[in-house]
DNA sequence: ATAATTTCGAACTATTCAGTTATATATTGG
DNA sequence: CCAATATATAACTGAATAGTTCGAAATTAT
């Protein structure tokens, strides 16, 4: 059973070629965790997922806390690109913030696929100083990228010069965060869209005036 | 070894008296499930932490299952409570925004409790039906009582009357769920009350004037 | 062809775990 | 004090699980 296109150029190895492709396993593994949590999965339901025998699993991919640590490494640098793009894209500043927003109710909602977020709903319940930390580096990286993007939107003019940026980083980060938890339970991916976009509109929003906030 | 108080009133049943409060067991047993997440949660971890020998964790709460709906039920039910107070205060519509907010955040990150939330972090990977079930009617039950708080606010002056009280609810929890997600990966209540508070200031600024949204 | 190398498939082992059973203990009622 | 009742403690049982071992299979190099 050789499933291997050889892709011509790379030297085949000696052995008995492999039955699966590593990177293909990976993302199996991602679905596995994703649809099932960290604890909730057994090495049976990797082997199943992933369409690894069981010794070639130990073999290459380790035990079960490395094969998570490698798929959610993989996962963020997928969800991270495709986030990447959607924001830094030649558009409006708030046409990139709604892309934002909108790819994450799309990624969370995704047909055939678990919901919700690898990162968001399963990772941060995995007892581990590694993940926890990688956890921590993303989500300040996520709110960065986003702090960058509204300082551009200042430059370009789309947002007054004080406009907090820092502030309003992080608050998109947030809402994708709420809209995220809401997919895992099951809110409808058209309602989260519609409220994906009230949130763009809403961080778009400049600070009132003083006068105007004494008000309220 | 009897530690009931035994308050006077209840006639005593008939047999050996338990040695553990069943309502204290169930906080217990919350404080487990917290730390660990459901399918990480072994009874002999909730033997331990219940502080209930297991034959009669069987006999009086169930399988694992059951004892966790009722941990959950009993923890929505004081945070609703403590969620609802907070809200329905009698003061400013911005100083119940900002203490719902605030409580989110405290409670989130509370000394000698795990961080975060069980019905945020943890029940949403519980792959249950009723306890699905039970975390959309609580979701949806949180929208709406922050949805009447705001008509209130409209009816008392602070906010005007085209205020966008649905949309704006359901921005409230899901801050609620981004600050209280960060919590959990370990965010320092510093900062997140900080960004409550930066939020609560947010989600009560009125719609902008078409002109004015035109420019964005 | 044959040897060397690598993976595959199946079975094995020791451990952990869920749920139960048996016996001892504490209490009420007569 | 003795019977009845309810819980506690400890040990037991069968199933699930993690990680390993071993022979068969597929491939390359000679």
């Amino acid at each position: 059973m050789n499933i291997e296109p050889n892709d011509s150029k790379t030297a085949r190895p000696r052995g008995r070629p492999r039955s699966f492709d590593e990177t293909g396993a990976l993302e199996k593994a991602t679905q596995v965790f994703w649809s099932k949590g960290y604890d909730g999965v057994t090495i049976d339901d990797l082997v199943e997922g992933m369409g690894v025998g069981r010794p070639s699993l130990y073999a290459i991919f380790g035990d079960k806390r490395a094969i998570f640590l490698r798929a959610l490494k993989a996962y963020a640098e997928r969800k991270g690109a495709a986030a990447t793009k959607a924001l830094l894209a030649p558009q409006t500043l708030r046409d990139s913030i709604a892309d934002f927003l909108r790819y994450a109710v799309e990624s969370a909602t995704e047909k055939g696929s678990a919901r919700g977020c690898l990162m968001m709903c399963v990772a941060p319940l995995v007892n581990d100083a590694e993940v926890q930390q990688f956890l921590q580096s993303a989500v300040a990286g996520g709110a960065a990228l986003l702090e960058r993007r509204f300082r551009d939107g200042i430059s370009a003019g789309d947002i007054p010069p004080d406009f907090p940026v820092a502030v309003r980083a992080i608050q998109v980060t947030d809402f994708a965060r709420g809209l995220t938890m809401r997919a895992q339970i099951g809110t409808p991916r058209k309602t989260l869209l519609r409220d994906a976009k009230e949130a763009a509109d809403l961080v778009l929003l400049p600070r009132l005036k003083a006068v105007g906030k004494q008000k309220l």
